[in-house]
RNA sequence: GGCCCCAUCGUCUAGUGGUUAGGACGGCAGAUUUUCAUUCUGCAAACCGGAGUUCGAUUCUCCGUGGGGUCACCA
């Protein structure tokens, strides 16, 4: 195709009526990729033509994700200093702020007789397309406001009259053909493309005329985007011809899709960016994961973990899918406890302190539990690493840290054994504890040193089991040195001591 | 329903006119182990069906089936 020759401009333009979806967020993501591969140009677009479906604050959550997630546009609007501003010279890029842009288009098109004034009524509307269903014929537009005089129309648009502008589809026209990058030859009848609304009453336009106008202006290159758009491309083509504008390349991405295989949407749980990253999913984790579905670099590569460079390196439209993808969120957790593990301790604190910990240690407070220290912290996330696939459950296994779990003296005693060896056993190991040095406890290994010979000589569940049990209070925990290693002399003899006396009564 | 699209293990996928159809996640079994988690080993698991082309089709063609998308003054 062209885009070895042409300067690479690709936009992703969702609307602002709530979340970044993941699809779209890979949607995104590819479009990226694509640009940054050919050293083109990513832009963001907001597309706010529905004045009924604007949600508050909607724009500012978009930019905010694409932060999070690092997956930065070139030009678009961007949040500086808490104000929104125009990053680029093809703006302004919130399509509200171009509607006169939309208007003189659509003239244009009035007066060359591509387009023209519909005044018909939702209710005469809803009536063709029924007739036509009872016809089996596909529902469209009956042209109906076509054959009105040019005096008529200025008559009632004078009158104030709401009406919109139509695209004016010749339906002889035949096929309309085009190359799209993931699906190859698309060939779809003109008499199957209705005679789209480009301007609605309300004086603001339809994605359609939006989306063609704003493309050819910021010299769009290429249009990748989902799949549930590749029907209307016809009616876009149809639109560049209007214009006589050179019309872009397309490439249409497979749906992701739910267990059900239908098109993943909102109200139906966790399907927005920010709500996986709330849940404790990596920003890198996610991006990584939703880059492999319906994408792969192929060849018999057996990679799964790529960073966002290499994907960048590596991607290739050629290579998407046909076939829509489900999002497997039982994979997402493999990958992700692959980044968490891949993180060094000092990192993973700050991560996990930076949304998932704040409450937990309010209340810890409030039951006057004090604080870790970084360093125990560190230690902490060391251990925690290898069983944890979200960040959000750090606290969950580490909580005994704090404050050991309430436990049954009973469950001391391990399973093989009974109280009067229990109790002989921890004794034994306490005595070895406070024999040792401070500075023993500063590593695992040096623990087990002190500690292993006992364990060997008198069974090592035996000894073990309830030194751990004492530490943590759980019935699953890292092991007793690992514990120790974390909790020091002071507070490992303490617990032991704790746990002797509840099992001596 | 019309139109369009898609089709390899449960899921993400590799792959080829001749392969023991490969990998990953998950599952199962076992080893290690004081518990959990790791780690290691092994196992089960797929070319939607039918014709045609061909010496030979999972691969190419057609039909069927299944699934999906789309048919708004929403994007």
């Amino acid at each position: 195709m062209n885009s070895d020759n042409k300067e690479v401009r690709v936009r992703f333009a969702p609307s602002p009526t709530g979340f970044l979806h993941v699809g779209g967020f890979r949607s995104a993501l590819y479009n990226y990729l694509f640009a940054k591969q050919h050293k083109g140009t990513f832009i963001l677009r907001i597309e706010d033509t529905d004045q009924n479906r604007l949600v508050e604050g909607a724009t500012e959550g978009l930019i905010n994700v694409f932060t999070n997630m690092g997956v930065h546009y070139d030009e678009g609007p961007m949040i500086e200093e808490g104000k929104l501003v125009a990053k680029g010279d093809f703006g302004p890029y919130i399509q509200s702020e171009r509607l006169d842009l939309y208007k003189n288009h659509a003239n244009e098109l009035l007066s060359s007789g591509k387009a023209y004034r519909c005044f018909c009524t939702p209710e005469r509307l809803e009536m063709v397309r029924a007739q036509m269903q009872r016809d089996k014929q596909p529902p469209k537009y009956d042209k109906h406001c076509l054959s009105l005089s040019t005096d008529e129309i200025e008559k009632r648009v004078a009158a104030g009259e709401k009406s919109v502008v139509r695209l004016n589809v010749d339906s002889e026209r035949g096929e309309i053909a085009f190359t799209d990058h993931v699906r190859g030859e698309v060939k779809i009848h003109a008499r199957e493309v209705d005679d789209q609304v480009l301007m609605k009453s309300d004086g603001f336009p339809t994605y359609h005329l939006a989306s063609v106008v704003d493309d050819h202006l910021m010299k769009i290159s290429h249009v990748i985007r989902a799949d549930e758009w590749l029907v209307s491309t016809p009616k876009h083509i149809l639109l560049y011809e209007a214009f006589g504008w050179e019309i872009p390349e397309f490439a249409h991405l497979p749906l992701l899709v739910n267990m059900e295989r239908k098109k993943l949407s909102k109200r139906q749980g966790d399907v927005a960016v920010e709500d996986f990253l709330k849940a404790g999913y990596l920003p890198e984790a996610l991006t990584n994961f939703v880059a492999l579905l319906g994408w792969n670099p192929g060849e018999g590569e057996t990679q799964e973990k790529f960073s966002l460079e290499e994907l960048v390196d590596r991607f290739d439209l050629s290579r998407v899918q046909k076939g829509s993808a489900v999002f497997d969120v039982v994979k997402l957790d493999w990958l992700n406890n692959l980044y968490i593990r891949a993180l060094d301790n000092k990192e993973l604190v700050e991560r996990v302190r930076k949304g998932f910990l704040s409450e937990h240690i309010e209340s810890l407070s409030l039951m006057g539990v004090k604080d870790l220290s970084d360093e125990q912290y560190e230690k902490m996330a060391e251990l925690a690493k290898e069983r944890m696939k979200k960040l959000s459950e750090f606290f969950e296994l580490s909580k005994f840290f704090w404050k050991a779990g309430e436990y049954e003296a009973a469950d001391l005693v391990w399973k093989h054994s009974d109280a009067e060896k229990t109790l002989e056993n921890m004794r034994a190991v306490e005595a070895i504890l406070e024999g040792l040095d401070m500075s023993a406890f500063e590593s695992v290994e040096a623990l087990e040193k002190a500690v292993m010979p006992l364990a060997d000589e008198r069974g090592r569940g035996d000894v073990l089991w309830p030194v751990r049990y004492a530490l943590s209070g759980q019935k699953a925990s890292p092991s007793p040195f690992e514990i120790m290693w974390v909790l020091g002399k002071e507070e490992s003899l303490l617990r032991l001591d704790l746990a002797i006396s509840a099992l001596s009564v």
